[in-house]
DNA sequence: TTTCCATCGCGTAACGTTTCGAAATCTGCG
DNA sequence: CGCAGATTTCGAAACGTTACGCGATGGAAA
């Protein structure tokens, strides 16, 4: 048998003081003298009290919550943000109810709502659904940062990093080892993020006068599976690129199996450039050449703001945009 | 300007019904007739109503939210089982609490504790702390099932692999290769999961007589850095070993690292046995052998544990324990 | 027409807090 | 000793729901 939890009732009448008093000394909104607030103090410790975040809630409106919702906790990427992100939530006395998506559209409009009955002080979303309208939730007042993905014509807060410049610092490294025949294997472009991949890398082909070939672009999946197909295709091929940039990371997997299964050599045949960073990827082989991305930082950056307007900052939105860096390593080298 | 989000209270107005009526037809709890039922859902869609479930927490005792502690999002292995986690929680229409301790114990109580105040419905823990006590909380009629590691002398409910046998038959695979002097790499011995590895690797080596040599054993830190330097100074050394088995991927990648630099060809002059498979390893060079745990399985299993305890099942506590699977690749063969 | 039941709808008391204004108590000074 | 003013404590009304039990309604049986 066991006495149900105890409540800040229980506590005020074994501290012999009123409820208004428990209150008082928990939240420090009031001056209670030394001897009551010892008392009370005292009847908590004495009772194993908590208090209820519920029904704290329901009174003051604010649920010290907050929602992280994205595509996939299984890419290495998001659990980077997600800690950063975390941490900030703790320091400022949040606690992070985390959504995954898989990346399906349907899945992110239901958590959504899941999000808004559990009544979350706001939300971190890194969009699934490239056309989805966070519009109407924010002009609820319910404040949300995007992160990573941003939706199509979004106006809110949004933290990215500068994928036009990762993708253009890419690719001029190739360039700058000589080499002129360059795939591009690239995710979903409806995505933000990989448009503006692949802007980057064309604008840098375009400045050093590079052809641009149909037959070495690939846009689609973002499947280990895919990338590995296109190699097999892509190596056999009469006219193979002599250097591939990969603009994701499980496309990239693919292809560098392809790469082994054709017998190619990485870099002395073909470089390689992906993106993200982690911890395999230094001790892969080749050592992977990629372009990283600050993601700690990013979600860091992005709880930052998502806590300044859950405090009340009305300021305009802000879109912040980190730089990510070029990490050379031995899958790139001089062309032959 | 904005109208504050819509009650009950509201819905019932515009639908000129009672707010017991507006409940009713919200939860189906009683019968309403069709035609008040089809205005209090035309109202709720004309006002945008979503039910309070802070509200509704209070009143029912229920917050449809679970928790789940974990050490470390960013080690690969427990996003698998927050996937399936999540994937059976959200079926049940529960919402995922995720906290992170970061390896920190303190953090862990800090984390059990606000997981309590937000009156979560039940926990699952992959315990930080080996030595942690949940019994007190366990008997508040709190809800918990440990997954993945299980703290010392725990009772209830968990869900694990069995570690034992998983590191038994990655060396049984090493000994019928024709290996004798196999060293091991172990983590934290003080985690029931490194522990049981140990020991599995101890019994097949025990079971075909062969020595387990002082020099050959390493346990301490998980970290990449500290595989790189037992890698070093064991592949130096006059008598190496023939195999390694590793039962943390995080060591093993430092380890691989150090066997490249130190131009030892794997599997020809060394095999190489790893824990935990991912998307990486096999188009890692070589292509790994590891025990592959089912992770995101474990992650199911768990979470259905937990709602059946939360539904009130009060039958004794399971320990549920499913298999690894030795995968074999590459890194292994034959000793010469 | 009256009586009886079944059916459906509603009023209202919680749930455990916070908060505000009023009551109680204390302090110091004339 | 009395009183004003400052300080500390308290009572009670919300917050948005759920659920219990009573009252109303209406059709069928008598």
């Amino acid at each position: 048998m066991h006495k149900k939890t105890p409540t800040m009732q229980d506590v005020a009448r074994l501290a012999e003081v009123s409820i208004a008093t428990v209150s008082a000394v928990i939240n420090k909104t009031a001056v209670v003298s030394a001897k009551r607030s010892e008392r009370v103090r005292k009847a908590m410790e004495a009772l194993d009290y908590h208090p209820d975040h519920i029904a704290r809630s329901l009174k003051t409106g604010k649920t010290q919550t907050v929602g992280i919702i994205l595509p996939d906790v299984t890419n290495p990427f998001y659990p980077e943000v997600i800690t950063g992100a975390e941490e900030v939530a703790h320091a400022n006395q949040y606690s992070v109810i985390l959504c995954n998506t898989n990346e399906d559209p349907v899945q992110e409009l239901q958590q959504l709502n899941i999000l808004f009955g559990h009544r979350v002080d706001g939300v971190l979303i890194g969009c699934t659904d490239p056309a989805i309208s966070l519009d109407g939730l924010t002009r609820r007042r319910f404040p949300i940062v995007c992160f990573d993905r941003i939706p199509h014509g979004f106006q809110g807060d949004s933290v990215t990093t500068d994928n036009f410049h990762g993708a253009y610092e890419a690719t001029r490294h190739l360039i700058s080892l000589g080499h002129e025949e360059i795939a591009l294997l690239v995710g979903r472009t409806e995505l933000s993020t990989h448009l503006a991949r692949l802007e980057g890398h064309r604008k840098a082909m375009i400045e050093s006068r590079l052809p641009i070939l149909g037959e070495y672009s690939f846009s689609g999946g973002m499947e280990v599976k895919t990338g590995h197909e296109i190699g097999r295709h892509l190596l056999e091929a009469r006219n193979r690129p002599s250097a591939i940039f990969c603009t994701n990371n499980k496309l990239l997997l693919g292809f560098v199996t392809a790469m082994r299964e054709s017998g190619v050599h990485c870099p002395k045949t073909i470089s390689v450039v992906g993106y993200d960073d982690f911890a395999w990827t230094e001790n892969f082989y080749p050592r992977l050449t990629v372009v990283a991305q600050p993601a700690r930082e990013l979600g860091r950056r992005a709880m930052q703001q998502l806590m300044k307007r859950i405090k009340g900052d009305i300021s305009t939105p802000t879109q912040i945009t980190l730089e990510p860096e070029l990490r050379v390593r031995d899958s790139t080298g001089p062309r032959r």
